[in-house]
DNA sequence: AAGTAGATGTTCT
DNA sequence: GAACATCTACTTA
């Protein structure tokens, strides 16, 4: 089996929907340890959910400089969010990571999330950044050095995406923005 | 299976 | 103060 290419900056110089959509079957790690991308939502600055909606401030300015690197965030004061910069610089927009299947360093998920079942270790974008050990430590850093590794999915095995609205959100609620690997057991709920 | 409450910190009005 | 890109534990059926 060839070894898997690299995402670079290149890969997230789209919009967010786009980017959202080709990242599912990707690979993420966190020094060594992650899964294939199963669920992810867009967000852009014309989308009033989005963060970024309001232009760039302080917790939103790294979705404003270059694509390709981390923002994280704390969601309802417990949780750390992941998402990956997307487009140019000068507008806002990112990918949240909602969901993988875990592949690489389950013992160690196990460990952090104080779970056994493998289904639930990463299946939400609060359980998937416990389990990877992000904080806002790795907020801004590129997705194309250490701890991160992002590797693509392999060509010859095609990918089948499907979409539905997003979760947990209460504007802009139809836009059709979260992708998911179609049958796949590891989303964080059914489309 | 489905619904609810409560935990908690940051951002915004 | 309110809202919030969530999760868990607990209830009710």
């Amino acid at each position: 089996m060839p070894r898997a290419r690299t995402l670079r900056h290149k890969d997230f110089k789209a919009d967010a929907p786009a980017v959202a959509l080709a990242l599912i079957g990707a690979t993420l790690l966190v020094d060594g340890v992650g899964g294939v991308i199963v669920e992810t939502e867009a967000y852009d600055q014309h989308d009033p959910a989005s963060h970024c909606h309001p232009g760039p401030t302080q917790r939103n300015r790294v979705m404003f400089g270059p694509p390709g690197h981390a923002y994280v965030y704390r969601s309802y004061g417990l949780h750390w969010c992941l998402n990956f910069v997307c487009r140019e610089a000068g507008h806002g927009a990112g990918v949240l990571i909602r969901a993988l299947q875990p592949t690489h360093g389950i013992e160690l998920m196990r460990e952090r999330r104080g779970l056994d079942n493998e289904r639930l270790l990463c299946s939400g974008p609060g359980r998937l950044t416990q389990a990877l050990g992000i904080t806002q430590a790795h907020y801004g850093l590129p997705l194309d050095a250490p701890p991160f590794r992002l590797l693509a999915a392999p060509a010859d095995t095609p990918v089948e995406v499907i979409s539905g609205p997003r979760i947990g959100i209460s504007k802009a609620i139809d836009l059709p923005w979260r992708f998911g690997l179609a049958g796949s057991r590891f989303v964080s709920r059914r489309f």
